[in-house]
RNA sequence: GCCGAAGUGGCGGAAUGGCAGACGCCAGAGACUUAAAAUCUCUUGUCCGACAGGGCGUGCGGGUUCGAGUCCCGCCUUCGGCACCA
């Protein structure tokens, strides 16, 4: 039969028109069908539109959840937008549009690139976190977290990036610099709003036992929170000169075990002792010298010059160690931080590096409490299992035992206590810029902060004609008085709003929520719908956002969960993540490193059926892969062999005996490897079976229906189009997914290699049948087996039934 | 330094402890064609060999096993994350 010409240009649009039509991807929120909610991370609508690297994920849970649907699911599927950000601004003022032209602009030019690409997202229930629809619930979160007292107005050191002249949360920090941006950071003592993240630390890390995540997801979660046991413990402070008992101090400390050995103490160069004890300190000059030269260095330069130690001691005060009773010094230095457990520590300079350096340099003393090491050659750090020495009533004990009998000694004293400490820090939440959701809060002189009543959300973004950052580090919305200057909600005098918005990672904490209601006026989403979907059942996403958006999102979930608002305490029950896609020269794709390759062209010359089969086949999912032309190439051949098999199309339904092993096997590995996410090799497999079909000659109607059922979910396009020119029947997407039959896969011989030493040398062909036993009483006298054994004695021989025959000579 | 991932042909990559290199790319040969492209078929880890066959081969060194790319111990390299976190 002759076959028309393959022209994805024509057929692409066709099938996407009638998807459309048909309402094909819309899910339902009333269905009997068991639901499933597939999710993929909603970008940035940048102005470069899609690169090459978007469709990755995207195509990989389109897959699924074509399959799902195929397999009799409900599945929700949507996309949205997540448009609020920097450079959206920046490119406004630089063009002198406004934000919203060009986010609706960069959005509709998405939404194009999405849908040429023939994702089958459910596109009435899209989302905009710059829609006041949107951020209005965004804002509403927000008053609930400060109702409950995790939102709050703080003045503190941040990250401030000298470039974008915003706060920056710690997680935007890298290698000391601006994520976004690359310029420096430095310290500035600024108020701003934080979310207390960190009243959840525990929460966040016992969740991760309870869902599905990729176990390096896992660990870089439980990295970034930082949970550590140990002490806090008390050190009394003294008058050096009067010795007048002043507060105590507080340290934690991990090693409480090592108490004996602290023979001085480190506090941090901002710690308020400096400015409490000012007319006690008798070198206040130096301190507070020292502390000003620090506070200037940017964190670049602190990480830089790390392993330097400074410092100053602090005279005139004293502190007492609460195990020797000896009096000890107390000195400042910045390698002790502010941010970490009390800004102070009991320095054991026997057994912890850092401590041993200072005190090499600074001339103070060590001594060793746990034996076995040098430690005038080096701190004794590897301790596990150590015995106690120079420590009074631990002398003899092991590390565990000591610490247990120590803490429970200063617990008994009221000198300290069990202690858990986070590295996890809380969330800066506010930036000074003009594109993001203003906070809803008034700042009245007679009754302080006051939230926004509820009834007033959304609060709009004002209009501008100029929302240029400014040098005194000011939101752009200061300037604009009309809109600052408000009335109290509570006692209707005079009142400012607050200046700040929220930064990008608002919107994006919440979102899969909206889309189980998107047009909801009275809620963010009604509770029938939040229980209809409930956990997102698998959310694939970017390792890059897993200290961010996927904490941040896991955090406001478990607050919505508290309050009610939420039925799962954890939003995503299985989290995945995809590798980049790099350019062909290996490196990031850039627009500076001119490598970006535009789904647009690689459509336009071969198809988004190639492009999709492409991103699938290039290799493992989770690994970063560079773009290759050739390898484009290559997946457009294999569609258009897969056209072409048409030629050999012949009537009836039944599959070819000579061939049903080999379909049911791809049957079973496309199904398999779908939810491994191993796509490559699932497309493998199919070529494989193509291949098969045209050293045959023949296709029956039977193999094509399940080949092309197959392969819809990776070529959607392609493979509805042969469906419909064979007359099969009913769009593929109405139809079920294949199954395989495990008796097609069983033969009842199987040709067998034969290993002499654990080198394959030979095979033969035994029945499936025959059992391990059998097989290793008869095979020795096998013709085959004797030949390779060529003369020499058996020892051993040792058969798997089904894989494998051992000879040991 | 700590945490995580990886190291296999010319290239991208396959392989529940059981025939290493599936599938694709590149390259080569043949068929078709006046010719080229496209297409179809075949070859293609490496060394020796005309073939049969054999030697060597999964970053390095050891080990466990009848059998190791896969498991264990010790290293090296690359990439990602964290980093003076007490």
């Amino acid at each position: 039969m002759t076959v028309p010409e393959y022209s994805p240009r024509v057929i692409e649009p066709k099938w996407q028109r009638r998807w459309s039509q048909a309402r094909a991807f819309e899910a339902s929120n009333d269905s009997d069908r068991p639901k499933f909610f597939a999710l993929v991370e909603f970008p940035y609508p940048s102005g470069e539109g899609l690169h090459a690297g978007h469709p990755r994920p995207y195509t990989a849970m389109d897959i699924v959840a074509r399959k799902r649907r195929m397999q009799g699911y409900n599945v929700l599927f949507p996309m949205g937008w997540d448009a609020f950000g920097l450079p959206t601004e920046n490119y406004a003022i630089k063009h002198r549009v406004h934000p919203r032209v060009v986010t609706q602009r960069n959005i509709s030019r998405f939404r194009k690139q999405c849908q040429s690409i023939g994702f089958s997202f459910d596109w009435t229930r899209e989302v905009d976190t710059t829609d006041p629809n949107y951020y209005r619930w965004t804002q509403w979160i927000f008053l609930q977290l400060y109702k409950r007292g995790l939102a709050y107005k703080s003045e503190m050191p941040i990250n401030y990036c000298t470039s974008c002249k915003v706060g920056l949360a710690n997680e935007e920090v890298v290698g000391g610099v601006c994520e976004r941006c690359g310029g420096e950071v430095v310290r500035r003592i600024k108020k701003q709003w934080m979310l207390k993240i960190t009243a959840y630390a525990q929460t966040l890390l016992d969740g991760l036992d309870t869902v599905d995540f990729l176990d390096k997801i896992k660990a870089q979660q439980r990295n970034w929170i930082g949970r550590s046991e140990g002490a806090g413990v008390d050190f009394q402070l003294l008058d050096d000169t009067t010795g007048e008992a002043l507060e105590p101090l507080r340290v934690f400390t991990t090693r409480p075990d090592t108490l004996f050995g602290a023979t001085y103490m480190v506090v941090a160069p901002e710690h308020p002792l400096i400015d409490d004890y000012a007319n006690r300190i008798t070198n206040l000059e130096a301190v507070r010298g020292y502390r000003d030269a620090s506070s200037r260095k940017s964190d670049f330069e602190r990480t830089e010059i790390a392993k330097d130690k400074t410092g100053v001691p602090i005279e005139g005060v004293a502190a007492v160690n609460p195990a020797t009773g000896k009096r000890i010094p107390i000195w400042a230095s910045d390698y002790v931080m502010m941010g970490y457990g009390t800004g102070a520590i009991m320095a054991v300079p026997a057994h912890d590096e850092r401590d041993w350096e200072f005190a090499r340099r600074f001339d103070l003393p060590i001594v060793e409490v746990v034996a076995g090491g040098d430690i005038q050659s080096a701190a004794y750090t590897d301790v596990e299992d150590g015995e106690l020495v120079n420590s009074g009533f631990l002398d003899g004990l092991r590390v565990p035992d000591a610490k247990r009998k120590i803490t429970a000694w200063l617990v008994e004293r009221g000198l300290g206590e069990p202690k858990v400490q986070y590295k996890l820090r809380d969330w800066v939440f506010s930036r000074q810029r003009y594109w993001g959701e203003p906070i809803p809060i008034v700042d009245c002189p007679r009754c302080g902060l006051v939230p926004l009543p509820e009834d007033q959300l959304p609060l709009l973004l004002p209009e501008a004609d100029n929302y240029l950052p400014t040098d005194t580090g000011e939101s752009p919305l200061a300037a604009m008085t009309d809109w600052v200057n408000t009335t109290c909600p509570c006692c209707g005098g005079p009142a400012k709003r607050e200046t700040d918005t929220m930064p990008q990672w608002a919107g994006s904490s919440w979102y899969f929520l909206r889309y189980m209601d998107p047009h909801n006026d009275d809620e963010f989403a009604s509770k029938k719908a939040l229980d209809y979907w409930g956990m997102v059942d698998w959310y694939n996403g970017g390792m890059e956002h897993t200290t961010l958006h996927l904490l941040y999102s896991r955090f406001w979930h478990h607050f919505l969960y508290d309050i009610g608002a939420a039925p799962y305490a954890e939003p995503y029950a299985k989290r995945t993540s995809h590798g980049m896609i790099l350019g062909a020269n290996g490196e990031k794709m850039s627009k500076s490193r001119g490598n970006v390759v535009n789904p647009d062209d690689v459509i336009a010359e071969f198809g988004a059926d190639t492009l999709r089969m492409y991103e699938m086949f290039l290799g493992a999912f989770d690994q970063a892969i560079p773009w290759s032309t050739q390898g484009v190439a290559g997946c457009r051949r294999f569609l258009d062999r897969v056209w072409r098999v048409q030629q050999f199309a012949v009537s009836g339904e039944g599959i070819p005996e000579k061939i049903r092993a080999e379909v049911h096997g791809c049957v079973k590995k496309v199904t398999e490897d779908i939810e491994r996410m191993k796509f490559n090799t699932a497309i493998a497999s199919m070529m494989t079976l193509v291949n098969v079909i045209y050293t045959e000659g023949v296709a029956t109607r039977g193999t094509l229906r399940t080949l092309l059922a197959l392969l819809n979910p990776f070529a959607p396009h392609i493979t509805e189009e042969i469906w419909e020119l064979q007359g099969l029947g009913e769009p593929i997407y109405a139809q079920p997914w294949p199954k395989w039959d495990p008796a097609a896969l069983v033969r009842d011989e199987i040709e067998i290699a034969v290993q002499v030493g654990g080198k394959v040398r030979g095979r033969v062909t035994l029945p499936l049948s025959l059992s391990k036993d059998e097989a290793e009483r008869t095979l020795p006298d096998h013709p085959e087996i004797q030949r390779l054994a060529s003369g020499r004695p058996i020892r051993k021989l040792i058969y798997v039934p089904g894989k494998i025959v051992n000879l040991v000579l």
